[in-house]
Formats: structure tokens, sequence, C-alpha cells
DNA sequence: TTGTATGCGTTATCAG
DNA sequence: CTGATAACGCATACAA
């Protein structure tokens, strides 16, 4: 054993008696090896306690073996007030673990990005010169510049939602507009009359698209206009916006949440206002998260399979890492209704 | 602009005119360069695009610029038993902020590491050749060898939370003990006289930290026995645990519980056993996760600033990797009492 | 089927 | 202060 020099290919071809290609064929699994050269490598390789160096195997191939996560938040990085918030949040984890699903099976690493709108010209640099082989985007902000450079670059890229802008970029997304149609379907089918809504942010396209999918469904069932107040989709914006509606709407007895964590938030409030749910107020909220369950009353809410739908984007980056000028092809959830006691 | 070869180091030291070892001094900031060629480098790198291959960089530094969080469970991987349950509970994604909020700044990536038991010689064989500089370990298993290997192989690794087995690599910990007797002493403090326990499973430090420091603070306060059931952290194995423990003790009148997600259930099996909680019985968790301030009511728990905790794993990490043989160095940090309405 | 030789893009050593 | 030149560890086109 020598001090500290790991042992390389040449170390192994030198114990196995052979060249550096043949070690190298052996152990990238190439058929035209004898098969007597073969055993004699593999031994040579226990013996050495050889690994191969990815990093010069990845100087020579171009490629990592490596996928990014890249979080996208347009507002520049100054502090961390969004990280916080961001990574509490289940849908990071729910993220993270759909794509380790899939990743893992593949032996390919996940690198996480974090990236404000200062770092979009450094990422997209890294990446094209063999940072990572491809990028699941996570675009928090609407309208994000990311998902167009990326294009341009050409880089592998698979974005978790909708674009705002249209991009050719595969994508998954869930129908959020019939999720929220499932939603206002069973306030009205529960005989609500007075319907309000808590809506997310305003720019963010799953966000828009909850409340048209809300507003036309509701439509349909003969109510012309639906109170709105908008959060964040944490749960303190949600008890925010929920006081503003009961002030607004005393007689409100059904009320849509754009996320669970805003449902939550929403059902405190009501509690605290006496309100009966669902008696009194039915409240149905949007994800299905782990917070959902935990509500009390149980929520019923929009199932919004993100794991699923992030293992597909999995797939699909992988696809295009293989073949990069595979066809965009993007696929989109269809989210049902999970009914539980909240409504 | 050529088809698709990336510019180099080269290109860039012949549109300036000089050799790639000044362009490269200048890029890495380098000071002994002439400044009147060091402003020719740089318009030439705006000019060509340049962005420096990190590969080939550490293919010669041995240094990534990475460092890796791995998530060790010990079983064998077959499937993802596990990992839904890992990645939804908070714990991973407030792990994740704080490294980030270290890691970040310092321009550092962070690379997503599952392994099983089947995978520790592997990981510990990229680690070793450059795969990253560093490893934090979430170690979820009891005796988990992995921290072992991880030191033998002189590999830069911090550990959230102590290992089972004493380990010369340096951790970050919470006084889990001291947690536990923090929240025996608010029990006893509202005059509980029956006082049960929710425990984590048995063989994981944490958690018998938590049984060991709470069984000592109750004997101090009189106490002899505590009723105990344990669960493995969920909101399920909580309402089960919560279950079996009115059941054998019906008079109950607090109750701690090892973790916030197993304290929700154990709140939805009291109110739907028609106990009033805190007046009937009352109940402190342990975490202070999101979880505590959705509950119902909301929960008087044990802070863990898990946050602070990885950011400080991540310092110690970055120290060792700049200097390999600092010293080992733990950090236990101490929690606290919040008080909310369940006790 | 196997070996030889070259190149991947950088950094680092060592003369000038 | 600057420029050749040699590694770094591996894959692969080409020759044998």
């Amino acid at each position: 054993m020598q001090s500290h020099r790991l042992p390389t290919l040449e170390d192994v071809a030198r114990v196995a008696g052979v060249s550096r290609a043949t070690v190298s064929r052996v152990v990238n699994g190439i058929r035209n090896v004898d098969p007597q050269l073969h055993e004699l490598v593999w031994t040579a390789v226990e013996q050495t306690g050889y690994v191969p160096n990815k990093m010069a195997r990845s100087l020579v191939t171009r490629r990592t073996g490596t996928v990014a996560l890249v979080v996208s938040d347009s507002e520049t990085h100054d502090d961390d007030p969004f990280m916080s918030r961001f990574f509490a949040d289940p849908y990071f984890g729910r993220v993270v673990g759909g794509l380790m699903s899939v990743l893992r099976p593949a032996s390919v690493q996940l690198a996480l990005q974090m990236v404000g709108a200062d770092g979009h010209k450094r990422l997209v640099g890294d990446l094209r010169n063999g940072q990572a082989d491809g990028a699941v985007v996570l675009s928090l902000p609407a309208r994000d510049p990311l998902p167009g450079l990326l294009a341009d670059a050409r880089i592998p890229a698979v974005l978790i939602g909708r674009p705002a802008d249209p991009v050719p970029i595969s994508y998954v997304d869930l129908a959020n507009e019939t999720g929220a149609a499932l939603a206002a379907d069973r306030l009205a089918a529960r005989g609500c009359r007075q319907i309000g809504m808590i809506s997310g942010p305003a720019d963010v396209p799953a966000s828009q698209d909850r409340i048209t999918g809300f507003r036309r469904a509701t439509a349909r069932h003969g109510h012309a206009w639906v109170p709105t107040a908008s959060g964040n989709f944490t749960q303190e914006s949600g008890e925010r916006a929920m006081r503003s509606l009961l002030a607004g709407h005393p007689q409100l007895d059904g009320v849509f949440v754009a996320n669970d964590l805003m449902a939550l938030g929403a059902l405190l409030v009501l509690r605290d206002a006496g309100r009966r749910v669902p008696e009194d107020v039915a409240v149905v909220g949007f994800d299905d998260s782990s917070a959902a369950l935990a509500a009390r009353p149980a929520l019923t809410t929009v199932r919004h399979p993100l794991e699923d739908m992030a293992a597909e984007a999995a797939k699909l980056l992988l696809v295009r890492v293989e073949d990069p000028d595979a066809r965009v092809s993007s696929v989109i959830y269809e989210p049902t209704l999970v009914v539980r006691q909240s409504a």
C-alpha cells in the first residue's frame, strides 16, 4: 500500500498484466474481451480496490451521470427570505422523493442548484460544459427567463409546472383548472350558496389556472361572482385571507383554498370565528399534502400527484439526455378529489 | 461561432494573444500578472463567453466544490418503502435549507446521495476519488457502519445527529435529554399526575436520549414509572401509540410525544376519545416543526433548531475540507420549550 | 481480440 | 512576470 495515491487504470493494468485499454473495456462492460482476461482484470480490480475516477471519465465522455435540480427564484438572493419557507414546505421534499425514485435506480446523481436572477447566466454556462447532463427546473417566479435560456443553450431540461410563456422545453404539470373545477363541483354538490376562494399569487401560472378553473366551474353552477382573497401559499397568509374573506362576506358557507397549507390557516380562523366545518362552512383544499390529513377536520382536497409528476420529469429528462433531439413532450396529470371531513 | 465546441482556455489565450498559463492565472485571480494583460484577458473571456470546465479543473486540483448530503439507510433499498416517508417529513427540507444557507454563499454545490447498506463501499470509493470534497451524513438507522467507514477512509465528513457508537467524526446534535426534561418539567408544572410517553424507535440514539431524559426528569418529579408506547415518528404510528396508551391508562392526564408528527396523531386520537387538550390531558411534542403550529390545539413543543444545526454542520465540514487534519469537534445545541396551547 | 497513441481542459512546475 | 511543458485519469480511433 503506497501512501496516498489511489489506484488508477494504469495500476490495475500492471497488476493484471494487460494494457490500460483492456482494463477500461472490462470495467465499462464492453463485450469484445477474452473471458480469460476478463476474469483476470476483475480480480486485479478487486485486489487493488480500484474505482473509476468520474472526473477523468467525464472529461472525455462529456457525461457526468448527474442531473441538476435547479430551484429558480427570479429575485436576487440577498438573504434567504424565501428559502426557509420553500424548504419547509412539503412540496420540495415530495419533488425530491419523486425524482430520486427514478434517478437512483438509474444510478444518476442529483445536484441541488439554487439560483436567483443574478445566477442565470452562470448556471447556463456551467450546465453547458458539463456540470450536469441535464436539469429539472423548479421555477418559482412567474415569467422566469431561465427556461428560455436553457432552451436556447440546448441544455436537456424538464420543467415541473407549465412555464408562463411558451418555451420549447418539456414539462410535467397538473391540470390545475380541472382540479379547481373538482373543488367547485364538490362545494356546489354540498349545496353551498355563498362560495368564496382563497387563491395563490396572481402571477404564478398554476395559481392562475386554479383561479380560472374555479371561477369557470362556479359560474356553471350559477355563481356569477366569487369573492376572492389571495395569499402566498403559506399557512399564515391563508389565515389572513380567510379573515378578510369572512369580514367581507359573513354568510360564506363554502370556500376553496388553493393549497393545503393555506387551507390549514383558513381552518384555524374559521374555528376561532365560531364557524363549524363543514356544517357552517365547507372547505376544500388543494395538493393532498400530509397537512391535509393532519388537519382537523381532515381536509377534503384535490390530490396533486407530485411524486409521480417528479418521477415522470426525471424519466423525460433521462430520455432527453440520451437523445438531445428527442421530441419535446409534456405530460399533464389529472387531479382527483379526495373527500374527507372538511367538505 | 463554431458549431459545437465550447471555448477553452486555449481559445481565450489565442484571442488575448497570451499563453494558456496566463489566462489561467487571471481567471483564478492570481496576483502576479501585469494589469495590462489582466484587462486584455478579461475582455477576451467576455468576448468568447469562456467558462471554466470544472471537470478538467477538478481532475488536477482534486477539488470539486461539491459536498454530498448522504442519506444513509442501512437496509437495502429494494423499493422505496422509506423514501416517501422520509422526504415527506419536514425534517429533510429543514436540513437542506440549513445546509444551503451556508453552502450557497460559499459557492459549493450540494449533491444528494441516498445509500443503503449495499452501497456503503461504493459510496466511500466514489467519495475517496473526488466525487465530492466531503459529506454531511444523515444517518437514519441505529448502529450505522457508514460513519466508521468514512472515518477510516479519512473522508471529510460531519454527522447530523450523534452516532450510536463513538466514531472520530465531527457531529452536530441536540441535547435530546435536556429537551425531554423540559417537556417533563412542563407537564409536572401543570400538575399532571398520570404522565405517559410516546417514544420513537428504541434503537435510534436521538430517540433513546429523549426516553432516558424524560424518565429521569419525571422520576425527579416523583413519577417512578412512566407508561410508554413507541412509534416510528410518523403521524399514523403516533395515533396507534396514543390509542394503546389510552387503553392501558385511561386516567392519563399528560403525555410527552417524541416528535411533532406523532403528536399530531396523538391529538387526533385524544379528540376522538373525547379528551380535551390540554384540560383533560396535556400534550407536549418535540421538534417545533411546522406541524406544531398547524396542530389544533397548537402544540407546546421542544424546539429543535434543525436549520441552525445543519448550517453548523456545513460550516464544520467546510473547515474540515480546507484542513483535513482539523480537530474533530462537535457542537451540541440546547433545546428550548415553546409553549403554545396543548400544554 | 488487444495494444498504442492521442486528446479531453486545467493547473502546476520550472525555466526564461 | 510570462511561457512552454508535464501531469491529472480515462476513453477511444487506429493499428496490429
